[in-house]
RNA sequence: GGAGAGGUGGCCGAGUGGCCGAAGGCAACGGUUUGCUAAACCGUCGUAGGGGCAAAACCCUUACCGAGGGUUCAAAUCCCUCCCUCUCCGCCA
């Protein structure tokens, strides 16, 4: 969502930063409504100034018991007047709303241009790929073998895309979600929330899930409702209609969430395995920063991802998006990737994102200096977040780097506290 | 789920049809006083839309008393619907 005055004055620059981006957008309607609005709010302010002046002589006419059904019924006829029109604004700004709320974000400069992935930027790499004496097996193969891992199972309580974790394997999740909490808590000076899992729609708009994308979230049949696609979106929507103090900011919140995804369109795509699943772990870190210092904040949180990545000895890459491959709220995004043996190749594990002030806009979350300050302003924060990390590809991506000949797993060595001090995960 | 009470500016709180965008208090901010702190006194102190202008300052104007409709010349105030909070009862982890 823009600023309207904002995009009156650079309808045509913004169209052509957006580029592909903004292709299914209704430009020349969306000028059209804008100007529309301006008219009518100017109409509708004219009559209801006369309005009021006239309720007002009327007032004044009747404390000094003169006649006043002339002046009455004048102030009827322009009362229905004001209806009428208000009836066409209120159409004009629905319409203009609704089709601002399907505008994507403007890429920063930074940002590679191009179309699809193919053109993203790999800005980093840390670590190396683990020395295996056999073939890697799969996540999966491992899991099941283990007794660890159970998708049959899942398949009959719930259905395709879910999965069961017992023992071991659910311990290791639960190991993981915690070591992350307890590392973002203590080390990167983030502030625990457990938020609601199911939210409004007013919340799934602010953080731009809706209206453009409902198809790919679970809704409840009887309620309003939403189930969490991240937890980005209950957490960023904690400042929904606030104004911040300045020197609170940034406020830096992480978050251990369940996450639900209804995967519309990735039907054939990761079928098999943890990877691509209705309900996943993940820990999210958000935050709200002010302008000038949120690009700096993206690099912290990003780093911050990184930290979980290097402590459990996992080999990544950090890929800077280019603007055909980011996310619709977006204004710049780091995908850390994660090394699986078994596919060869590097896959996502985290996203961090600076929605500069996109989201704020939509959800009303601004920031203000000392109250009372002459030179106070109140602005739109900048709000942030990223991944840290998604658990379940966490578990998959130790699953694979730490299997043995034998098949079984050992365990890295920060998790051990949180695992009782189990050193290896054999068939149970 | 049943019964009742209530939602007013950062907070508390007055206001039941007409100069009410809203008294008063607290907090905050600026200042005077002060050895320092405190107190006292003076002043400032909501958000947004449109316009004056290309912008800032400033000025004009409109809207906003939980949300949306309605009645009326005129609505914080009357009516309807919805949302939320609180109390009691029921149910429940």
């Amino acid at each position: 969502m823009y600023d309207l005055r904002f995009l009156r004055d650079n309808l045509d620059s913004t169209r052509e930063q957006l580029g592909p981006r903004g292709a299914d957008v209704p430009w020349d309607n969306l000028r059209t409504l804008i100007e529309q609005r301006r008219a009518l709010t100017t109409q509708v302010e004219q009559r209801r100034a006369e309005l009021k002046k006239g309720s007002e002589d009327v007032a004044k006419l009747k404390r000094e018991k003169q006649p006043a059904d002339a002046a009455m019924a004048a102030m009827k006829a322009v009362g229905e007047q004001i209806k009428t029109i208000e009836d066409e604004l209120r159409g004009a700004e629905e319409a203009l709303t609704d089709l601002n709320l399907r505008i994507p974000n403007l890429p920063h400069a930074s940002v590679p241009a191009g179309k699809n992935e193919s053109s993203n930027v790999e800005a980093r790499r840390w670590g190396t790929p683990p020395t295996l004496t056999a073939p890697a097996k799969s996540h999966w193969d491992l899991g099941e073998a283990l007794g660890i891992l159970d998708f049959d199972r899942a398949a009959k309580i719930a259905g395709a895309r879910f999965a069961v974790l017992t023992g071991a394997g659910a311990r290791l999740e639960r190991a993981l979600i915690n070591y992350m909490l307890d590392l973002h808590t203590t080390e990167h000076g983030y502030r625990e929330v457990l938020p609601p899992l199911l939210v409004n729609r007013t919340s799934m708009t602010a953080t731009g899930q809706l209206p453009k994308f409902e198809e790919d979230l679970f809704r409840l049949r009887d309620e309003d409702y939403f189930l969490i696609p991240t937890a980005e979106v209950p957490v960023t929507n904690l400042h929904r209609d606030e104004i911040l103090a300045e020197t609170s900011l940034p406020i830096r919140y992480t978050a251990y969430t369940p996450c639900f995804r209804r995967e519309a369109g990735s039907y054939g795509k990761d079928t098999r395995g943890l990877i691509r699943l209705h309900q996943f772990n993940k820990v999210e870190l958000v935050v709200f920063a002010k302008p000038e210092q949120s690009y700096e904040e993206l690099e912290r949180l990003t780093g911050h991802a990184e930290a979980i990545l290097q402590g459990l000895g996992l080999h990544y890459r950090v890929i800077t998006l280019c603007t055909g491959d980011m996310g619709f709220s977006a204004a710049k995004t780091y995908d850390i990737e994660v090394w699986l043996p078994s596919q060869n190749h590097f896959r996502e594990i985290s996203s961090c994102s600076n929605f500069e002030g996109f989201q704020a806009r939509r959800g009303g979350i601004r920031y203000k200096g000392p109250a009372g300050k002459k030179d106070a302003k109140t602005e739109f924060v900048h709000t942030l977040n990223g991944s840290g990390l998604a658990v379940g590809r966490t578990l998959v991506a130790i699953l694979e780097n730490y299997q043995q000949p034998d098949g079984s797993i050992t365990i890295p060595d920060v998790l051990r506290p949180y695992m009782g001090g189990l050193e290896r995960i054999h068939n149970e």
